[in-house]
DNA sequence: CTGCCACCCTAACGAGCGTTAGTTAGGGGG
DNA sequence: CCCCCTAACTAACGCTCGTTAGGGTGGCAG
């Protein structure tokens, strides 16, 4: 990660960091000494602890936005139907999080030590990105594209599995980006893929 | 919960305040407080806060186990194949989380707080723990029941979606437990069924 | 040469941290 | 009545926390 500017270094080395052990388990000297910086130095580049959360939250949050939104014009649902609307969703959150997990786990993660006005705002955020996810799973339920499954159960279901990713996904391991995209799109379309279940 | 000893009252004051503000988040004060003691009265009853901690998780952990072990004994795989198998071990693992969401969030969250031969011991039984969802899927592949999907990822994928329970499942919610239990058994099943996919 | 600006320093603040030590109050059994 | 046990207390330890204040240095613009 090539830094052109003191404060990206600062929010690169907290990512990491609070990816590792949390934003509570990481004081502001421990973000300082990763930069070769004394604790208090800090404060030159940054308001406070909080808004380094801040702002690598709000970043990501706009890059899952973004994402979906881009995968959303590309696709074009009307045309192509809910299963592909589905898929193009799932590979656009893939990608974001193998993209920068650190980032992303905190995101997932650490949204939680926001302060309360924040992380409300947050909250508001996060549900209306999950409401892409119901909406593309109940209209092709309606359509009968899809099985007759719960829409917010089976949104729910996926955006976790899909968050799961920071859990265990490393750049250094077996599967790559777009090999997870591909299973993982996969398996968000079998799950709601119609027909009597063999058990 | 009626508290049948101090101790016990303790382990579930902390469950709850690791869960909503995590290990580091939470003081030995704030544990004490929430049971109306001052904070060093707790070491009468506690050896450390990692004691806690680890009470916690490895009681989590062996309730999983064993909620694992049960399934699979009254199932009895070879006689009902491998989607019944698989079912079963999600509608453990569902039921657990339901039944104890705190505990659960602090297994899932917080065993990355444990010290290192802790967290080691745990890592282990936690890899444990997830090939049998392994087995029970890549034994699915080779007899034909499930489609040809990746076993490691596919149960990643699950067990992900599972522990993301924690995140979003309220006792007082729109869903029972079983009712998740129902749609999570059912979209975990469908996740891997053979068949072409619609798109 | 001067003045500014980005950058970093040391020192310190008050608060809180996990934990130890020593003590006190109350109650049941010999 | 005394003894010990349980369960709690207060006081304090050394340390770390996030943050502020004020000062210094080096390079670039005028």
């Amino acid at each position: 990660m090539v830094e052109t500017t003191r404060r990206q270094a600062i929010e690169d080395a907290a990512s990491t960091l609070f990816h590792e052990h949390g934003y509570s388990g990481t004081s502001v000297r421990d973000i300082a000494r990763a930069v070769d910086i004394q604790g208090a130095s800090l404060y030159a580049h940054v308001t406070s602890k909080q808004d380094v959360l801040w702002s690598i939250v709000e970043h990501t949050a706009d890059r899952f936005e973004t994402a979906a939104d881009d995968a959303e014009a590309l696709d074009r649902t009307l045309v192509n139907g809910p299963g592909a609307h589905l898929v193009a969703l799932v590979r656009a959150h893939v990608e974001v999080v193998t993209d920068d997990i650190e980032r992303a786990s905190v995101f997932v993660h650490e949204w939680r030590s926001l302060d309360r006005i924040r992380r409300d705002s947050m909250a508001r955020r996060r549900d209306a990105y999950e409401s892409r996810f119901r909406w593309a799973i109940s209209n092709g339920v309606e359509t009968g594209a899809f099985a007759p499954v719960d829409p917010v159960a089976t949104a729910a279901f996926i955006l976790t599995a899909l968050n799961g990713l920071v859990a265990w996904y490393r750049p250094s391991g077996r599967l790559s980006p777009s090999a997870i995209a591909d299973r993982y799109a996969d398996l968000a379309l079998r799950a709601v893929q119609p027909g009597d279940l063999r058990s």
